[in-house]
DNA sequence: CCCGGCATAGTTAACGTTTGCTATGCGATC
DNA sequence: GATCGCATAGCAAACGTTAACTATGCCGGG
């Protein structure tokens, strides 16, 4: 009734209660109109918008969440944000939580475990809908699955869910959902590759000695290696970190002497960058005097000269059926059967691999 | 009193109260135990403790922050993450953020700048302590800048902050902070050094049309033109986009016929790219046949062979000073001064440039 | 021996929303 | 013409914290 009356509290947002005053209804009224889903008469419906209008309203998610509507974030975790593959993953949660209208928050780890355990907790205490886990990990830290299995109980108790991403599942009764994607599988496909163009002797360059990714990823080579019947030489494996300077640096050190081997399988794309620079360093041409391949398909694989042959992981895609799967509702039921998904991957042929022979 | 008196409501998280119940003190104390801002005695603590072990407990930040403790919340927005040089900023906004205990909330607008809009209004209803707004927009959308500055002035009326980083400055009037970077004297600097080395017909790849970033690096690129006494050719500006796809493209077209330029600006390192690729299709060499240069300094630049030089922009360090300013106390203050920075590039000198004549 | 003050503790009123319940008016039904 | 029901509206109690007050006991000083 008084459009000008009671001025509100200068530089303060305008409340609820504020537009309610404005327009002459309650507070509920306004909170009705807003939510739509009671029957509010015409003529307060267009006076409520009106106010919010005039007092240019901004909801306050906090005061909603404490109410009990259920929060649209959702959380994830991840090593770096510039690592190519992390980053498509980021930008798959964010595209599908975006198409929801949801919000992401994002925390890094820069590969501290601990860091990433605080941050699981710091995401609980903004209560987000679901907290994705991106990245392999390394799996000797003793009480490190101790401690994450607490926290997915704990985020279950809250509502809330924990997606682990790319990296292996915990124990059976854990309240986590699993996407992964197929780490072994690849390799193998990529081993035989390198083996059916004639290559016997193949450097692999891993990363931490640990980092279930790599692991998984040496597992491959060496089933592919079993099939073909060609033995597996321990001396062929370099352990190192999955970036480039890693990858040059192990390449390097095996180009100082007589070389023993016609190709190289680099764990990560990154790593195969770092190979080129060394080989070619050394005068050697790719792929006639050595052959190269990588694994995760990052753009960078296009890039090299010549592009290099790699294992497409579909990172994006595993984003998007992490925030799918995290902004579901049904994980919040007592009975929920739990998620556990694998993504296929696939050799993607170009032209850094010599047909010997 | 009773260690396993009043049972909790099972699978709900526990609350404040619950461990007040549990170490048998009020609910203040509990609070005053976890803020540690008001005397405790020794056994109550050493009560609320374990009742906070046992429970499990974690804060509510939704409670929190209704109830008045400002929210260590910083958001930003951004195209895409997987840009190079965008997650390169937004790495600097979450390490900076991070180290003071602060979370992120982010978004992406895939370049649609209504959504770009829609979003920080999200981050408004989030009570974000600030609000980041990274890279470059179109100059024309009519509205656009009526709507932001309305925006940044809400933003502030709610004790939050509009940072503008590496886009130019609204006006004077409005509550927003400023982070740049020298688009055109980096380019004016990049383009003086191929004038240098003898080249005076240089085609200069552009992106949109109104893009701010693309006009001031265009614009540095005309002012070393004249200050060498060499006529600018408009037929020598081809407008596309950001992307390796369009530098591919628009080098391609120009390849097609008779050759009038020795070099070739991209506005950005991923433009430069594609050039290598199109001029490699056409059997030139660089920077023997072709000298290319880019901008960013994008991690890319050392993976092309040649060697790319470019414009280093330290996109972290904006990034980093943006969460600076936004997580600072003292833009809360009615007569806060206002920032406007302007962080310095410098010219990489690598393999792409040939010495003419 | 009384009182002022300090060290602790509890009580309670916010904070901004949502929502179940209750109240009111009015047209339709018997 | 009393009654029922429906369409609207408001009231008030949560939600989980914080912090300004208030209450209590105990100590030392006068």
């Amino acid at each position: 009734m008084s459009p000008t009356g009671t001025p509100r509290k200068p530089s303060a947002a305008a409340t609820l209660t504020d537009v309610a005053a404005q327009a002459g209804v309650s507070p509920a009224t306004v909170s009705r109109v807003l939510a739509g889903n009671y029957p509010v008469s015409r003529s307060a419906r267009q006076r409520v918008q009106r106010a919010l209008r005039e007092l240019n309203y901004v909801a306050n998610t906090h005061a909603r969440a404490l109410a009990g509507v259920r929060t649209k974030t959702i959380a994830f975790v991840l090593a770096d944000v510039r690592g190519p593959s992390f980053a498509e993953a980021a930008h798959g949660v964010e595209q599908e939580a975006a198409s929801h209208g949801w919000l992401c928050l994002i925390g890094t780890t820069q590969g501290d475990q601990d860091r990433e355990l605080a941050l699981v907790r710091l995401m609980q205490e903004q209560r987000a809908g679901a907290v994705i886990l991106i990245g392999a990990v390394d799996d000797d830290a003793k009480d490190y699955r101790k401690q994450i299995t607490e926290l997915a109980r704990s985020l279950q108790t809250a509502g809330s869910l924990l997606v682990l991403c790319g990296r292996p599942p915990l124990d059976d009764d854990v309240p986590a959902a699993v996407i992964g994607y197929d780490n072994s599988d690849g390799a193998y496909a990529l081993t035989s590759h390198l083996l059916a163009r004639g290559h016997r002797r193949i450097l692999f360059l891993a990363g931490g000695e640990r980092n279930t990714t790599s692991l998984a990823r040496l597992a491959g080579h060496r089933r592919a290696l079993t099939t073909f019947g060609v033995e597996f030489d321990p001396d062929l494996v370099a352990h190192g970190s999955f970036t480039r300077a890693s990858g040059y640096q192990l390449t390097r050190r095996r180009l100082l002497g007589d070389r023993d081997f016609t190709a190289v399988f680099a764990a990560t794309d990154a790593m195969a960058a770092g190979v080129y620079t060394a080989a070619t360093e050394r005068g050697l041409r790719i792929p006639d005097d050595l052959s190269v391949v990588g694994y995760d398909d990052v753009e960078l694989a296009q890039d090299l000269r010549p592009r290099l042959t790699s294992v497409h992981v579909p990172y994006e895609e595993l984003g998007r059926t992490a925030a799918r799967v995290g902004m579901a509702e049904d994980h919040q039921r007592e009975d929920w059967p739990g998620v556990r998904l694998e993504l296929k991957t696939h050799v993607v042929i170009r032209d850094s691999v010599a047909q010997l022979g």
